[in-house]
DNA sequence: CTTTAATGTCATAAATCGATCATGATCTGT
DNA sequence: ACAGATCATGATCGATTTATGACATTAAAG
């Protein structure tokens, strides 16, 4: 799973090692700062996909580092979370109006600010959100239709997409040459069984092309399967 | 910019009244009803731009509603708030991990559920929300209807200024021509699918006049993305 | 009313894909 | 080691999909 990058500016020391753990347990890449200024540097050197944002920090305020990071260019679309000890609607109007996507109130569950980063995740980035298959060093982002080998982007045809796509969707499964035409191909395709063969050459050739061990697994007289642990 | 469709799903006539007013006032189209079964007809008819669900409202639950909008391809990706008078932390994060992109609790003020929703179509339909769009070195001015590419003006047509600005709104996402033909005609036009191809190269020879790499990808057998980063 | 711009459709060219076959390699059981 | 079966691979040619230019129609502007 690519790991989603956070940025949590909070002068808590506690609070944030708190939130800190319960992301990293999630599976994000968290990186943490007190300062405002300081928060604002690494943004851009490394742009977020989400920051969570203490209102009342040391420096600039949450507010002015919201609104900076919304005009700045690489960073105008990351989502930011507000977090406040503030209750008052006021506030909460004023957080919403300046551009933060969210806002939760402290002292909040870890377990809910999980659940809003979810949800603003997955709108913005459905790559983040469960919306791709990911196996060994490869990734599948179905929305874009963009397929990733160790980082590094690989082309496939349609039918080699489809292909992956599905043995993505269940990795390790052997499926016979029948199975897979009915489920890449469609059931009622009167094509020629051998094909597969074909096809899975081509995907093997695509995923390998930049170096890598293949990962797609030749059961004689079964099928093919997805499996990165080759050693029978 | 044409008024954002509302819908509000509430039982209780003096509550969606109420909001309803508040938004009308703010210039949203507001269509309400009491009923999750009839929600989700008029949903699948006329798409709206944002729901407001009740959580506790006759036949099926607000939950429910929510998961089945969320299930149909036209709805999917609508924004939906959840209104609730439960305020317990496992209902909120209930809500929000079965597709709620936020939650209020009433009793809210409508001032502050009025922020929401902007908060909310700001970061999911920002075009809806008055704002400008930008991608790459693009950038959509969508109360002007200008556009500008490295700086330098774009000139374009209605129909291609709609069909950009509805890429904009979900960059990366690579949309059939189907799609594409119900977000930008709207769903009951009857147009040729291959139409489609012929905006695309419109707005392709428009966007590229002044030089740059086409930002619009060709996803073959599946339609068409915006995409700075080619290198598939 | 004339002129201009916009739009949808079609025909055709260009690009890409994909099914199949032929051949050589590899495996399996004996 | 051998025969038969199974799989890998490269090439090919037709099929599918997309790009493009032209045109007729309609709507908008002057």
């Amino acid at each position: 799973m690519a790991a989603a990058k956070m940025m949590i500016v909070e002068d808590d020391a506690a609070l944030s090692e708190l939130i800190q753990w319960h992301f990293e347990r999630e599976g994000f890449d968290v990186r943490v700062t007190p300062d405002g200024e300081e928060a604002l540097l690494l943004a851009a050197e490394e742009t977020p996909d989400i920051v969570l944002l203490d209102w009342m920090i040391e420096g600039l305020s949450g507010l002015e580092v919201c609104r900076r990071l919304r005009r700045t260019a690489p960073t105008a679309n990351v989502p930011v979370i507000m977090l406040t000890a503030r209750g008052e609607e006021e506030d909460r109007i004023r957080g919403l109006e300046t551009g933060a996507d969210d806002y939760v109130t402290k002292p909040f569950s870890p377990r809910e600010l999980v659940a809003r980063v979810a949800a603003v995740l997955r709108r913005i980035r459905p790559a983040l959100a469960g919306e791709s298959l990911y196996y060994a060093d490869i990734e599948m982002d179905t929305v874009a239709h963009k397929v990733k080998r160790d980082g590094k982007p690989i082309a496939l045809g349609p039918t080699e997409f489809r292909l992956l796509r599905h043995l993505l969707e269940h990795p390790g499964w052997v499926f016979s040459r029948e199975r897979l035409l009915d489920a890449v191909w469609g059931h009622d395709s009167d094509i020629e069984v051998r094909t597969v063969d074909v096809h899975i050459r081509r995907l093997r050739q695509a995923i390998n092309a930049h170096g890598g061990t293949d990962i797609i697994r030749t059961v004689r007289s079964a099928g093919y399967a997805l499996d990165a642990d080759r050693r029978l």
